[in-house]
RNA sequence: ACUCCUGUAGCCCAAUCGGCAGAGGCGGCUGUCUCAAAAACAGUCAGGUGCGGGUUCAAAUCCCGCCAGGAGUACCA
C-alpha cells in the first residue's frame, strides 16, 4: 500500500466509491429502529463557510455513529432557497433570481461533497422548486381553511431597504432589521398574519417537553411568547358612554389607581379631551408618532404625558380619576391603555412624581409601617384602604378582586402574550406566492388545489422598489374568480421565506411525493427529529414557527407528535484571528502583518490588537473550507472542528492546531500500515500481562468514546481518548499480538465517524473486505476492563500522602480495604503514634484517615 | 438595569456521585535526522483552578458575596 497519507487522492476515491454503492442511502424497509439526525438547511449564498462545515460535521458523526450502532438514519440535506439576496443578486447581475440560486446550489452540493458528508442526495429539497412551493402553498391553504390565516390592517415593521414588511421576530431589540440592518419604520398596511397567537400556551407548556433542548433556548421563547396573568378592568369614562379597558398583573392594586394612561395611539385619545385640551393632545400625539421606536424606548429617558382633561371613574372607589396620555404606554401591549397605581408600580411612580400625581398607599409592607415612600412597593404585603379587602394578603386579595370585578361586571381574568400574530406577507418576488385571489364579489378566496403551485411567473421586471414585482404583471394578476367567475386578482405578496423552513423537516421522509404534501405514514414514522442541530441566532424565529407549524398540522390530522425536534444542538460560531487598530477601529488584513508575533499597523505603525472574532470577509479574518480541505484533506478539517472546542461553545480557527490534527491523523496512518502485514497473520494465545493492559486500554477507548458521544456529544474529548489509544498502540511492541490487532480495527472502527476517508483506506488494507462504514461500532467487554490492582489514595486529614497498590478485591471491599491502607507503610508514617477518630474509605479510591 | 452562561498551565481544553488538579492538542525546551535549517519523529517543561468567605474528613466541583468576559432581554402594565 501507499507509505505515504495523502488525503486529496483517497478521499476522491472513497467518495466516489461510496456513491456508487449508495452507502448512505436511506434504508426504508427495515426493523431497525430509526434516529433522524438533521441539520439546519442553509441558504444558498454560493459559499460554504466554516460555520456550515461545522454544523455538517457535527451532524455527520453523530449520523456515522447511529449507522454503526445499528439504526436506520436519516440524514437529508435541502436549500432554504428563497431570500432576498437572490433578488438583489439578480438585480445587480441582470440575471434571473432562479438562475442564480440553482448554480449556487449546484457550487454548494460539490463542496459539501468534498467534505464526505454522509447526505442522503436522493432526498434533497429547494424551497425555490415548484414541487416543494406547491406544498408549502398548500399548506397555507391549510392555515387559511383553520382560520389561522386572515388579513388585517395593521401598523407593521417596514424595512425601508429591503422595501418589505418584516414581523415581529425579525426585529432586533435595537429596533433594526434582522436582515438589512436598517431601522424598521412603522407603517398601516393590509397584511396577511398567521395565528400564532391561537397556540401561545401550548408553545408555551410543550417547552417543558423539550427535554433535550438547551435551557436558554427554552427560556428565550419562554420570554418571548410572555405570558402573565391578571385581570381586564373597565374604568367608565366620565360624560362619555364610552369605557377604558386596562390589562394589570395587579388587581390587588385597584384600589390605588390614582389615573388612567391611554398610549398615544390609542383611539380614544381625542374623544376624551375636553375642549381645552384637543389642540394639546392631538399636538402630543403627532409628536410621539413621529419619533422612531429608537427614540420612543431609549434608556433612562423621561416619561413624557399630557393630561387630557378628561376623567374617568374608578368603579371600585367611585373616584374620579384624569384621563392621561403618556409615551410610556405601548398600544402593541395589553389594551393600550393602563391602569396608574403609582406606590406599587416603578414606572408608574416615576411618572407620578414627575407630574404631581397624587400616590395612595393600598400595599403595606409586611414588618414595616407605611411611610413616605421613596420608591414603589412593587412586592407582596398587607392590603389596606381597599374597603372590604383590607387586612388580606395581597397575593390572595388578587383572586378576590378579580371575583369581585367579575360580580359587579367590571372586568373579568385574563391572561395575556407578549407574543403576536405572525405577519407573513413580504412585497417581494422570490418567494412562494400567496394562493389567494381577490375577488370583488366573494372576497379573498383560495386557489383550488389542483391549481396549485400557483407559480412565479418569470418574465418579471425586477427593480426592488415600488411593491411588489408581482402586481405590475398583468397577464399574471388578473384571474377569474375560482367560486364565481368574475374578474379577480391574484394576491401578490409572497410569503416569508420562514414559512418555507418551517415544515421542510416534514418533507424529508417523502420527499419527491408529488400526491401530497407527505404520506402521513412516512412522516410519522421519522418523526420527529430525533438529534437537530443548528445555530443559537435560531433560538426563537426558525424553531419557534416550525413548533407552531407542527402543532397546526397536528391539529389538521397530518401528523400524531406534539413537538418537531426531540433533541436541540446549538453549536458555536466559528472564529478567526482578527487584527485590529485599537484607537481606529479597522481591520488589517493577515497579509500586511509581517511579524504575527508582534502586529503592527502597516499605515499607522500602531500595535494591533489581535481577537478572535466570527469569520466575515470585512474584518478580513476568514478561513475558506476549500482552502483547507485542498491543504491538509477533509478529514483533518472535520477532526480539527470536532477537537478544537466543544460543540456548543465558540471555535478559534488556529493553524497551528489544524496542522496537530493532520499530524495525528499522519500518526494513525503510520502505524496501521506498518503493521498492516504482520496483522494478517495475527497469533492467538494466552494473554500476556502487558496484552492485557492493552486490552484495558482498548475496552477503556471504547467505553470512554461510547460515553462522549452518548449524552452531550463530547466529540473533543472522545478524539482526545482516540489519540490515547494511538499512544498505546504505538508504544506496544508486540506487533503480531491478537491484542494488538484488536486494537488497530478497534481505532479504525471507533475513528470512521471522525475521518470516514482515511479509516475507510485502512480498513481496506489491513484486509477487510466490506466498507468500514457499515460494520457494527464496537462494545465494551466488561472484563477487559477489569484491573488486577487498582491504586489507592492514601490521605491524613483530607491531604493526600501517598498511594498504594492494592488487590481489586480488597481494593473494592470497604472492610478489607481500611485493614490494609491501615497497615500500610505511608498511613503508618503519619499514625504512627497519635489516635484514629474517624477513618474514611471510599472503594476503590482512598482512603482517608482522621486523627487527633 | 435584570436574567443566563463562562473564568483551570503561555494558549485551546479535560477532570463521573465532592475523592491524587491533567487526558489530549498547541506552544516552549532538549534530542534524533541534516553541512545547516525547516519539516518529521522521540523525549520533556508547565498552574493549585478569577478574588474573598463558608460547609465538609475532603471543594475546580456545593453555598454566600464580589471581579472580569460573553450572550439575551430591556418601559410588556
Amino acid at each position: 500500500m501507499e507509505s505515504r497519507y495523502t488525503p486529496a487522492e483517497i478521499e476522491a476515491k472513497w467518495q466516489q466509491t461510496w456513491a456508487e454503492h449508495q452507502l448512505y442511502q436511506t434504508s426504508e424497509t427495515s426493523d431497525k429502529p430509526k434516529f433522524y439526525a438533521l441539520s439546519m438547511f442553509p441558504y444558498p449564498s454560493g459559499n460554504l463557510h466554516m460555520g456550515h462545515v461545522r454544523v455538517y460535521t457535527i451532524v455527520d458523526v453523530i449520523a456515522r455513529l447511529k449507522r454503526m450502532q445499528g439504526y436506520r438514519v436519516l440524514n437529508p440535506m435541502g436549500w432554504d432557497a428563497f431570500g432576498l439576496p437572490a433578488e438583489n443578486a439578480a438585480i445587480e447581475r441582470k440575471t434571473q433570481p432562479a438562475k442564480w440560486t440553482y448554480q449556487n446550489i449546484d457550487q454548494m452540493r460539490e463542496q459539501l461533497k468534498q467534505l464526505g458528508i454522509s447526505f442522503d442526495w436522493d432526498r434533497e429539497i429547494a424551497t425555490c422548486s415548484p414541487d416543494y412551493y406547491r406544498w408549502t402553498q398548500w399548506i397555507f391553504l391549510e392555515f387559511f381553511k383553520a382560520g389561522l390565516a386572515y388579513q388585517k390592517e395593521a401598523t407593521v415593521n417596514w424595512d425601508p431597504i429591503d422595501q418589505t414588511v418584516l414581523a415581529n421576530e425579525q426585529v432586533d431589540a435595537e429596533g433594526k432589521s434582522w436582515r438589512s440592518g436598517a431601522i424598521v419604520e412603522r407603517k398601516l398596511l393590509r397584511q396577511w398574519f398567521l395565528k400564532i397567537t391561537n397556540y401561545a400556551d401550548q408553545l408555551l407548556a410543550d417547552l417543558d417537553k423539550l427535554t433535550g433542548w438547551p435551557e436558554r433556548v427554552k427560556l428565550m421563547q419562554a420570554n418571548w411568547i410572555g405570558k402573565s396573568v391578571g385581570a381586564y378592568l373597565e374604568f367608565p369614562i366620565v360624560g362619555i358612554d364610552e369605557k377604558i379597558g386596562v390589562f394589570t398583573t395587579r388587581p390587588d392594586t385597584v384600589y390605588g389607581v390614582s389615573y388612567v394612561v391611554l398610549a398615544p395611539e390609542h383611539p380614544l385619545t381625542q374623544k376624551v379631551a375636553t375642549s381645552d385640551r384637543v389642540s394639546a393632545v392631538e399636538a402630543f400625539v403627532q409628536e410621539v408618532s413621529g419619533q422612531s421606536e429608537m427614540d420612543r424606548t431609549a434608556e433612562d429617558r423621561p416619561k413624557r404625558g399630557i393630561p387630557t382633561g378628561g376623567t374617568a371613574i374608578n368603579p371600585f372607589t367611585g373616584e374620579e380619576i384624569p384621563i392621561w396620555i403618556a409615551d410610556y404606554v405601548l398600544y402593541e401591549y395589553g389594551t393600550g391603555a393602563v391602569m396608574g397605581v403609582p406606590a406599587h408600580d416603578v414606572r408608574d411612580f416615576q411618572f407620578a412624581t414627575q407630574q404631581n400625581l397624587p400616590i395612595k398607599v393600598v400595599i403595606a409592607p409586611p414588618d414595616q409601617p407605611i411611610s413616605d415612600l421613596k420608591e414603589a412597593y412593587t412586592e407582596a404585603g398587607t392590603v389596606v384602604n381597599s374597603a372590604q379587602f383590607d387586612g388580606m394578603v395581597s397575593t390572595e386579595a388578587k383572586g378576590e378582586i378579580v371575583a369581585y370585578a367579575e360580580k359587579q361586571g367590571w372586568g373579568k381574568a385574563r391572561i395575556q402574550y407578549r407574543l403576536r400574530d405572525w405577519l407573513i406577507s413580504r412585497q417581494r418576488y422570490w418567494g412562494a406566492p400567496i394562493p389567494i385571489i381577490h375577488c370583488p364579489e366573494c372576497g379573498a378566496v383560495p386557489v383550488p388545489e389542483a391549481d396549485l403551485p400557483v407559480q412565479l411567473p418569470e418574465d418579471v421586471e425586477l427593480s426592488g422598489r415600488g411593491g411588489s414585482p408581482l402586481s405590475k404583471l398583468e397577464s399574471w394578476l388578473n384571474v377569474p374568480c375560482p367560486s364565481c367567475g368574475t374578474p379577480a386578482k391574484r394576491e401578490t405578496d409572497t410569503m416569508d421565506t420562514f414559512i418555507d423552513s418551517s415544515w421542510y423537516f416534514l418533507r424529508y421522509p417523502d420527499a419527491k411525493n408529488d400526491q401530497a404534501v407527505f404520506e402521513r405514514a412516512k412522516t410519522n414514522d421519522w418523526m420527529p427529529v430525533d438529534q437537530y442541530v443548528g445555530g443559537i441566532e435560531h433560538a426563537i424565529l426558525h424553531l419557534l414557527y416550525s413548533r407552531f407549524f407542527t402543532k397546526v398540522l397536528r391539529d389538521r390530522g397530518l401528523l400524531n407528535f406534539d413537538e418537531p425536534f426531540e433533541r436541540l444542538l446549538t453549536q458555536g460560531m466559528v472564529q478567526g484571528r482578527t487584527y485590529k487598530n485599537p484607537t481606529t477601529g479597522k481591520y488589517v488584513l493577515p497579509i500586511d502583518i509581517k511579524d504575527p508575533a508582534n502586529p503592527i499597523d502597516p499605515d499607522t505603525g500602531e500595535t494591533l490588537e489581535v481577537v478572535f472574532e466570527k469569520m466575515s470577509k470585512s474584518k478580513y479574518n476568514g478561513v475558506a473550507p476549500g482552502d483547507v480541505v485542498d491543504k491538509y484533506g477533509a478529514d483533518t478539517a472535520r477532526m480539527f472542528i470536532l477537537f478544537k472546542a466543544p460543540p456548543e461553545k465558540d471555535l478559534e480557527w488556529e493553524d497551528a492546531d489544524v496542522e496537530g490534527q493532520f499530524r495525528f491523523l499522519n500518526r494513525v496512518w503510520r502505524l496501521v500500515s506498518e503493521s498492516a502485514e504482520s496483522l494478517k497473520t495475527a497469533r492467538s494465545q494466552d494473554l500476556t500481562k502487558p496484552e492485557k493492559e492493552l486490552r484495558r486500554a482498548i475496552h477503556t477507548a471504547i467505553k470512554e468514546v461510547t460515553d462522549d458521544l452518548q449524552g452531550d456529544y463530547q466529540f473533543n474529548t472522545a478524539i482526545s481518548e482516540l489519540m490515547k489509544l494511538s499512544n498505546a498502540l504505538g508504544d506496544f511492541p508486540e506487533k503480531t499480538s491478537s491484542a494488538f490487532a484488536e486494537g488497530i480495527k478497534t481505532l479504525l472502527l471507533l475513528l470512521a465517524p471522525f475521518s470516514p476517508h482515511l479509516t475507510e483506506e485502512l480498513w481496506h488494507a489491513i484486509g477487510q473486505p466490506e466498507s468500514i462504514h457499515t460494520q457494527p461500532f464496537p462494545t465494551v467487554d466488561p472484563t477487559a476492563l477489569i484491573a488486577d490492582e487498582k491504586t489507592i489514595v492514601i490521605q491524613i486529614m483530607g491531604k493526600t500522602r501517598g498511594t498504594i497498590e492494592a488487590a481489586t478485591a480488597i481494593a473494592d471491599d470497604k472492610v478489607a480495604l481500611e485493614k490494609f491502607a491501615t497497615d500500610s507503610d505511608v498511613a503508618r508514617r503519619y499514625i504512627d503514634g497519635k489516635t484514629i477518630k474517624k477513618v474514611i474509605v471510599v472503594p476503590g479510591k482512598l482512603v482517608n484517615f482522621v486523627v487527633s
